[in-house]
DNA sequence: GTTAGCACTCATTTGTGTGGAGTGCTAACA
DNA sequence: TGTTAGCACTCCACACAAATGAGTGCTAAC
């Protein structure tokens, strides 16, 4: 048995239906508000088929069809190789990106916009500090034996760390340490760092060679630390008011589950193996694909940002299987392009 | 009719009972489960009393007693009076204390670890940048007409903003620019800058007067947002796990109440008016008091805490009304001890 | 002042019946 | 051979009634 036009039709319907009212689509329904020319019975065996088929499924015996993992997939799998449609200007969005300001910020505000916007949840990996290029760095006095690290990297990403040394040092003695390690660092990937490399550098630096090591020993870390990106989240709230989470105990779970960074880090950067050159780099996953039991509910759609033409980062949205992947896919797609538009030439 | 000991004693019981189970409280419970050696008609008959003084209430007809609010400021007025017990020594909390780092990191990570210890909702403000001294400003050089501002403060808070400027500078030129600021603005509070100041700044920097500009500019825009302090939450989660947010309705409500930085920061800094001298500076709202509908099930104790003697933020607990007010208040008086501690020996 | 006894109240639980939405099957029809 | 009307059947959802039980207030006796 193969899915010809008809029943195809068919399952958009269901579909199509089930996204709106969340309520299991029954044969009546289908005939009466889609013009398919075709009978309640005509369509229950069509539907009998599908079933059969493995797109839909039917929650218990008497009640209507509801869209299985595979019938989804099936439809988004159209929506995503479907051309655009009207790319929407995000305005709000370009105004964040004009106002001037660090990276962190910025991402946390958009994930918040987005999270507004679509009535999802938004999340973002802040990009790979491994993978960022070393604009600049600079010591500066704090107090005695204290010293902070600023280190910025492409897209004007700064981090600070403290560092503690065994010795004190006037801001003029720093500047110039600074200055050291701007030659030797700047336009290398942070994680070009090695030690030879570090050798050379404490050459340069003289007896100040203690404070040199403790900004490098910083970065290294940085870089060997797993959680080299950070995670944002925002509008998990927004699932609270879902009817599939009105049962309070799924409704925790999957708060409990958003609240995880970790885990979402994880889930973020799975296969984010940096070429990811499908659809537009819209990546979706549905239901069980995700692999983690209380995100079989839910769908997953990721797109990775460029900094320099390298993927860095990673902004998805999670909703329900049941959420509107038109609108949120080209969320998403506007999304990404005013940002790079943005991140690429500053 | 007044409160004798014996009625008390009784308030007590049903307080404590409450706390435990949720669940109205009975004579008859009492009378088996506390050694007050008086039968369950007598304690009916002082309850009946307690409940015309206002201190308990009745769900409905043949349920049992509840605290009221005037209930429980009662007894959490006592256990605010009483004696410290085993001030609890917080290993954890020291280990974060002795990681050198951002404050902002700091605050976030002692949130975290509150919320999991006390199973309760726990928020921080940041320190109040206008009322922080400004320890040092570091101009980094960014690309072609952009330049990072680093202002670090009390207590070892860095802020970054990234300036947009109308001139190419080098690193050399901005650390003379930098040297100026510093000469100028060292220990001043950040709400110290003024009009005649900045001219007389403006003054020395010579032609390089614009970038001084925004400096200033941007220092004096963070003083006049009253968002001059940043709140971080963490553990609202805690609250989907009571019984008293088992309804779905009132479970989301009280997360989009926790999710409002803006409610949660004037939460926080309503009476926070510098002088809170009250027991140890633990001051509690309970229910009603936080006059807000959405808090009415709620209770929010929290403390300041200080830098350089001076009250610069807030440190909190929201929790139902039926929180272990005990171990809260025991845990955020340890907590902001070590806190105290170590921010005024750095 | 304290307590046992008792009638009364009311939320909660359990059981039962009904309505309705939807299916699958069969037989008739184009 | 594909389509459709008709019909028996299933099962959930909802409403309603009855039973349960925790707890009270009152009264009368101690």
């Amino acid at each position: 048995m193969e899915l010809n036009e008809r029943k195809l039709k068919i399952l958009e319907a269901i579909i199509s239906n089930y996204l709106d009212t969340a309520e299991p689509v029954g044969s009546r329904t289908i005939s009466k508000n889609y013009d398919l020319g075709i009978s309640p019975a005509t369509i229950r065996n069509e539907m009998s088929d599908l079933e059969e088929l493995g797109f839909i499924m039917q929650p218990h015996t008497s009640a209507g069809r509801i869209p299985s993992d595979k019938g989804y997939r099936l439809y988004v799998d159209m929506i995503l190789s479907a051309k655009y449609d009207s790319p929407k200007h995000l305005s709000y969005v370009e105004a964040l990106l004009n106002k001037a300001g660090r990276i962190e910020t910025l991402l946390q505000d958009i994930v918040s916009v987005l999270a507004k916007e679509t009535n999802l949840t938004a999340i973002v990996s802040t990009p790979q500090y491994s993978k960022c290029k070393i604009k600049n760095i600079q010591l500066i006095e704090l107090e005695s034996q204290k010293v902070l690290a600023v280190i910025v990297t492409d897209g004007n990403m700064a981090n600070n760390y403290v560092l503690e040394i065994n010795e004190d040092m006037d801001q003029r003695m720093l500047n110039k340490l600074s200055f050291i390690l701007n030659n030797q660092l700047h336009g290398l990937n942070v994680e070009e760092i090695n030690l030879p490399l570090i050798e050379k550098i404490k050459a340069f630096a003289g007896n100040q060679d203690e404070i040199i090591g403790k900004v490098l020993e910083v970065v290294f870390q940085a870089v060997h630390n797993n959680e080299d990106t950070e995670i944002y989240t925002s509008g998990a709230i927004n699932m609270l008011r879902l009817p599939e989470f009105s049962d309070l105990e799924k409704a925790t779970s999957i708060m409990e589950t958003l609240d995880k960074k970790d885990y979402i880090r994880q889930l973020l950067l799975n296969d984010f193996d940096g070429e990811s050159i499908e659809t537009d780099g819209v990546k979706i996953k549905i239901g069980s694909e995700n692999n983690n039991e209380d995100m079989k509910d839910c769908s997953l759609i990721t797109t990775t940002y460029h900094i320099g033409g390298k993927p860095l980062g990673v902004i998805g949205l999670i909703g329900p299987k049941r959420m509107d992947y038109q609108s949120a896919i080209l969320s998403l797609r506007c999304l990404i392009k005013e940002i790079e538009k943005r991140m690429n030439d500053s």
